[in-house]
RNA sequence: GGGCGAGUGGCGGAAUUGGUAUACGCACGACACUUAAAAUGUCGCUCCGUUCGCGGAUUGAGGGUUCGAGUCCCUCCUUGCCCACCA
């Protein structure tokens, strides 16, 4: 027997896989439970695998052939993404057909797949560009249409120049493509949606796309950014009405303008404009109103508009302007309306009308009512025409409020006995004399100018108060009990400054006469609730000039004043519904999902306009529509599709007159948002899939793929999973119930692997040098599975090491010296060895610790530590038996001490073989088994064997570890006292001292206290 | 600007979820085998000190809770990813 040498043994199981797929098949008819363990399908790209994909598969690979072995019946299918752009846009530069570099593709893919040793169900393999799969595409989207979830509608549009199509929001990042990086315009067309926003919230007995987060287990973060990209807020919208400037000069009187706002639900006065706000309890700020470019006002009341070509000019401009104009703007810009004024219905006061762009026509009302003083936007806007900032809102000190953190206990110094009201300020100067620094809090409702601190002397008596502004000179006050009145002081002067904790601390240790004076004032109260988040608080709101957004106390707000803003906008929203002028109102951020693509490489959308029925749905029986293979690429705006006359004259499915094909095609994410429900039934022609397989296979049990995914197709893959269970096709309404992200596999140095930098990594490259199970392995090491790891090559090095000697070791177990295999492996002799009896007990605590731990970190996903724990194991034995040198014989005499059983033996290679099959497989055949390892049963520990009988029990002393002592496993704390107490080392340290204290951890440590 | 994470040796990373910090691997050093090198094996490898027994420090910095903190709490710093005028 030679050398290790995978790429003849990888081959050889390769082919044997292959001649024998039902070793991985999913069974439909077995009984045993079912696992559907799932990749997301990769998009066939011509650059083939790369090292990111394989880390992915192989994490579920392992998982997946884990699983089998645990007699769970295993779906693990693999399929092709195959519709998209790069296909589409390399046909344009070369002329290549599509269809072409995607088959090629798919058979790079396939191949490199196969040569990494990944246990997919081949026979399940879809491909979403064949019309057998996009049948059921096109199927799916007339569902959608017939039940009015799919709709055409004339909307702006993100429009790519470049590549020529409609994107999607999600695929305009930043005003630019999401592939050519090309700026976006927008353009106005006819295009199809999907009521994606019916999901959001629970729809009959189907959870939204929002609640039903809370059922999966997916990472936190990504659920997060569904979260975000579904942008729930929830407020109010109120009409405001619009008065002609003059007018409203005259009426300032408030009850006559509220008159005029609540009289808005009246008919006779339809002037007015609708805002949204989630701060309506800062309403009393509002000091302007601002309205987008696009909004009708603008269009509907051009007459009584004094500048309108100035603002028809702005409107032009930012027309003009893409999002990415707008946004990268840094001055926000606008122009006043003149001519009229709105009114805010609560107060009457009529203010003035601005049209902006940063505020958005899509979002809300398109109108927004400004309050500068509490929304950083507005306040910028103000300071930058100069418009009055009116604050409404007071922060809350000393008091539970929304985000606080409540800590029990302070250090003595900043513990004051001051009713729970504080403020952290630092007065330095001459206090009574002598020059010093005191801490002191603030009454609750002061604000920091009337009232800046209040400070009681014990000693004296008198309670002293500063009054001043932050850094200058303070007045000080104090009160006379016995004439009951406030005194100036004159002979103190006190600079008051702001500052955070960690100066408290430095001032307690360097300023001794502080400590005094606070200790006086002090020494009944050590522990107090305070909170941490006030410091920053305060410093927001005294600090910077601003807006303060936060929640507070409404002040300046009639008889809403001193609510806090939970409760006023309570009140405030009621009002508004009482009085007809608004409502309780929710919005989201997300949009209706825009699915049609004016390009060629896609599902057909299977809809046939007539010009006497109008829209009419292609009938089931017509489809597919099939996507003709005639058509020129070149784009211009229009579908290509447009252009082949074949596939565009069509007769009317219901008069039979003249008809035209819709000519646009689905986005790719329609394709992908359903795939992983046909794996259940692959072949089905009659119905996507079957009622019964479905409910056999599905929701997906483990779902691997990369977070670049996380809103786009796992949001969408949840909306259909959601339509289809709302319409009775499906009996679950969350189609994956476990989510894993593989980390981004970054390049040596750190950086994202790019083809522009040249440093990307080949997996195919990898394997011809070390093999597919040396790869595995690696990238499983490299660390967990979730984070983001730098590539090594020469980390490598280490895995395929580990590998050769799990090979020499196997070797050299074996009786005999000869040179061929058959002579180095004399397994009768092995087995029925009498001499050697039972595998040594330290090799088996060991072997069966390493069964419990391995499978253990399998479930979790853990596979770095699957390995290091599989190369301790190998490691023990390997040392154990080498414990001796050359020569050869001598050292094959030594094992003695280690023997292991051959049927310990086919446990240590069985739970090695998800992460090396290859390796494995030889492995096993080499020790006379004629049947796969991979239909042999996981190997379960002796929990016997995995306690330790004897400990190292750890003694501390003050929290120091001082001596370890080898004790029975189950010693008493009596026990370990008294010989945690003997130790020579724990004498010298405890001495004279007395022992105050005695913490035991059975199994574990001791820890003594003196 | 907002949200979510992360900071542990020269490097990738471990740590039973509050109980021996640095497992496993890479790199590095010494030795063995060798004419030599590679390969392989054995030993060493956080830092400082050391009389070679051991002592001290250490998980981005500072503070807190605890008998005990990489782990929990607070402040600050650095960094990654995602979102970003959504009222």
């Amino acid at each position: 027997m030679d050398k290790y040498n995978p790429k003849e043994i990888e081959k050889k199981w390769q082919d044997f896989w292959a001649k024998n797929p039902d070793n991985f098949s999913a069974k439909d008819e077995s009984g045993q439970e079912k696992a559907f363990i799932l990749d997301m399908f990769p998009y066939p790209s011509g650059t083939g695998l790369h090292v990111g994909h394989v880390e992915g598969y192989t994490a579920s690979d392992i998982y997946s052939r884990y699983k089998r072995m645990n007699g769970k019946n295993v779906l693990h299918p693999i399929g092709w993404d195959a519709f998209g752009l790069p296909a589409e846009n390399y046909a344009i530069k070369t002329g290549v057909h599509p269809k072409i570099t995607t088959q090629e593709a798919v058979e790079t893919f396939t191949h490199q797949m196969n040569a990494m040793g990944f246990s997919y169900d081949w026979s399940r393999e879809v491909n979403s560009s064949l019309p057998e799969y996009y049948k059921w595409t096109q199927w799916l989207f007339l569902l959608f249409y017939k039940n009015g979830l799919a709709y055409k509608k004339k909307a702006k549009v993100n429009w790519c120049p470049k590549c020529q199509t409609v994107l999607a929001n999600e695929q305009a990042e930043n005003g630019k493509c999401e592939r050519c990086e090309s700026e976006v315009i927008q353009k106005d067309l006819e295009q199809w949606f999907f009521k994606i926003t019916d999901f959001v919230e629970d729809n009959g007995e189907t959870s939204g796309l929002l609640s039903g987060l809370e059922k999966i287990d997916w990472p936190n973060s990504t659920k997060s950014l569904q979260k975000n990209w579904i942008g729930k807020s929830e407020g109010a919208q109120f009409k405001m009405s619009i008065v002609i400037a003059s007018e409203a000069k005259q009426s300032r009187d408030v009850e006559i303008n509220t008159e005029i706002a609540t009289s808005l639900s009246a008919p006779r006065n339809d002037m007015y404009i609708e805002v949204y706000t989630t701060r309506i309890d800062t309403v009393f700020g509002m000091t302007y109103a601002v309205v987008a470019p696009e909004h009708s006002v603008i269009k509907e009341q051009r007459s009584m508009i004094k500048n309108i070509e100035e603002i028809d000019a702005y409107v032009e401009d930012s027309k003009k302007k893409t999002d990415l104009d707008r946004m990268e703007a840094k001055v926000k810009t606008g122009v006043e309306i003149k001519g009229m004024k709105v009114i805010n219905p609560f107060n009457g006061e009529a203010l003035p009308l601005f049209v902006a762009d940063y505020v958005l026509s899509q979002y809300g009302t398109g109108a927004v009512m400004a309050v500068p003083a509490h929304d950083e936007r507005d306040f910028e806007f103000a300071k930058k025409y100069d418009l009055p900032i009116k604050e409404v809102i007071m922060p809350i000190f000393g008091e539970p409020h929304e985000g606080a953190v409540k800590r029990e206990t302070v250090s003595p110094l900043i513990q004051r006995k001051s009713d729970g009201k504080f403020l952290f300020l630092k007065m330095k100067g001459e206090l009574n004399g002598v020059i010093t620094t005191i801490i002191g809090g603030i009454e609750e409702g002061e604000s920091i100018e009337s009232a800046a601190v209040r400070e009681t002397l014990e000693e004296t008596g008198y309670e002293t108060k500063f009054i001043g502004k932050l850094g200058e000179k303070l007045e000080s006050h104090f009160y006379a009990p016995h004439k009951k009145e406030w005194r100036e002081r004159i002979d103190q002067s006190v600079v008051l400054e702001l500052i955070n904790e960690n100066e408290i601390q430095e001032i307690s240790n360097k300023e001794k006469d502080l400590q005094e004076i606070i200790w006086l004032t002090e020494n009944e109260s050590y522990k107090k609730l305070i909170y941490e988040s006030d410091i920053i608080r305060m410093n927001r709101f005294l600090g910077k000039e601003t807006a303060h957004t936060d929640d507070g106390r409404v002040i300046n707000s009639r008889e809403y004043s001193n609510l806090t803003s939970a409760e006023a906008r309570e009140k405030l929203t009621a009002w508004l519904e009482e009085k007809k002028i608004g409502q309780r109102k929710i919005n989201y951020k997300l949009r209706d999902w825009l699915v049609s693509r004016q390009r060629y490489w896609g599902a057909p959308i299977p809809i046939i306009y007539c010009e006497k029925c109008g829209e009419v749905a292609v009938p089931e029986k017509d489809l597919p529509v099939v996507l003709p293979d005639d058509v020129d690429f070149k784009p211009t705006g229009e579908s290509p599709l447009k252009y082949s006359k074949k596939f565009q004259e069509v007769r009317c499915p219901k008069c039979g007159g003249e008809a035209k094909r819709e000519s646009d095609t689905m986005d790719t994410f329609v394709c992908s948002s359903w795939y992983y429900l046909r794996y259940s039934d692959p072949k089905n022609e009659k119905e996507f899939a079957s009622k019964e397989k479905l409910e056999k296979w599905l929701p997906v049990d483990l779902y691997v793929g990369g977070a670049e995914h996380s809103v786009l197709h796992l949001l969408y893959a949840r909306f259909f999973t959601k339509v289809l269970h709302n319409l009775g096709y499906l009996n679950f309404d969350e189609p994956f119930l476990k989510l894993r992200h593989q980390g981004t596999i970054l390049a040596e140095d750190g950086t994202k692997m790019s083809k522009s930098k040249g440093n990307v990594v080949n997996p195919d490259d990898v394997v011809a040098q070390f093999g597919a199970d040396a790869l595995r392995i690696f990238e499983m090491f490299m660390g967990p599975l979730e984070d983001a790891k730098p590539w090594q090559t020469k980390g490598i090095v280490g895995v395929s090491r580990f590998l050769e000697r799990v090979y020499e070791h196997f070797k050299r177990n074996k009786k005999g010296l000869g040179d061929s295999w058959d002579e180095w492996c004399d397994f009768e002799k092995w087995k029925n060895n009498p001499e050697k009896g039972d595998t040594s007990i330290e090799i088996k605590t060991i072997l069966n610790k390493t069964i419990k731990g391995v499978s253990g970190d399998i479930e979790n996903l853990k596979f770095n530590t699957a390995i290091s724990k599989l190369m301790i194991l190998f490691n023990t034995i390997y040392k154990a038996e080498t414990n001796k040198q050359f020569p050869r014989d001598i050292r094959l005499e030594s094992s003695l001490s280690t023997f292991i059983t051959i049927d310990d033996y086919k446990k240590i290679i069985i739970i090695l073989s998800p992460f090396a099959p290859h390796l494995a497989e030889e492995l096993w055949e080499k020790l006379g088994n004629s049947e796969s390892i991979f239909l042999q049963k996981w190997p379960a520990y002796d929990p016997e064997l995995i306690k330790d009988e004897e400990i190292e029990l750890i003694v501390q002393i003050n929290g120091k570890v001082r001596d370890k002592i080898v004790v029975s496993a189950d010693i008493s704390e009596e026990e370990a006292k008294k010989l945690a107490t003997e130790s020579e080392k724990v004498k010298i340290h405890i001495a004279e001292k007395e022992i105050k204290k005695v913490i035991f951890v059975k199994g574990r440590l001791i820890s003594i206290v003196i």
